[in-house]
DNA sequence: AGAATTAATTTAACATGTTAACTATTGAAT
DNA sequence: ATTCAATAGTTAACATGTTAAATTAATTCT
């Protein structure tokens, strides 16, 4: 006889709960600097790459393409970012931070960083350790979706 | 000297990653029985309830009010939800399913959990549970930010 | 009882999530 | 070279996420 699981044991809800107990530390700090989440994950991730296209900067922003277009037209037009035509195909499009993107990136990150901190000490560096790499544990193991009849 | 951290090991972004790979094996069903995975986590509580005041079901549900309300009103259209007023206290409302959004569970449900399965199978049992003992540890540890001077 | 507070829900406004359709450009196949 | 298919982004339409404000009803205080 088969156990029967508890059909309020959802995954996708778990992750969902430990998400927004992580975002909830976060948060304040980006509204105060008017900043939605996203927004945010955009400039962190420019700001160590000096220029990325947009397929690539959605794929590691966790953006699907009609969302980071919105979210660069935002930030373009805040004068956080700058596109510009990719050189020998006129189909993509070159993201950079400007000036003022980086000293945004620059103000907020250490807060950013001071947030994380606290999270780590709170849960524990071996543990967090440990919840990555189950994390990437599931990743790899799901990855790929089975198809549908 | 303390390790600088890699600036793109965010613990939301981790969360957000393994969220999307499971609800990636989801969404093809839920979108072919017309429902959001925001529809159906409702439908699913509803279904273990009989009765549910708003309050509760937004918290199980991990859904924010406003989004509730809104989604309420879509599944009220669809006939799936009944809203009944509280007896006691005319503030509240008290949901339950109709027989068409029994009807829907019974009908998804048993799909669901086959994909369920199907990434506990991939994943493995035991790590499935450390995970889900890692993030409930997690809520936890962090549950309560910090205040924000 | 009546005024002020608190509580549950909804509405509003703007940003993003999700899927489909569209546009422009490139690449491949005759 | 012309046609066809694939690719990168954007636009569109509708649903939800997020915060603030509004509504309505219950509670508290005096």
């Amino acid at each position: 006889m088969t156990e029967l699981r508890d059909i309020q044991l959802s995954l996708p809800m778990q992750l969902l709960r430990a998400r927004e107990s992580a975002m909830a530390h976060f948060r304040p700090l980006l509204r105060k600097h008017d900043l939605t989440e996203q927004q945010w994950r955009v400039i962190r991730i420019l700001a160590c790459e000096a220029s990325l296209e947009a397929g690539e900067l959605a794929e590691r922003s966790m953006l699907l393409a009609p969302s980071l277009s919105r979210i660069l037209t935002h930030l373009e037009a805040a004068g956080m970012v700058q596109r510009k035509p990719h050189q020998g195909d006129q189909r993509r499009s070159v993201l950079a931070l400007t000036a003022a993107g980086k000293k945004k990136f620059r103000t907020v990150g250490p807060h950013s960083e001071g947030l994380y901190h606290t999270i780590e000490a709170r849960f524990g560096r071996a543990k967090l350790t440990q919840l990555y790499a189950l994390l990437a544990e599931l990743n790899e193991a799901i990855e790929e979706p089975e198809e549908v009849e």
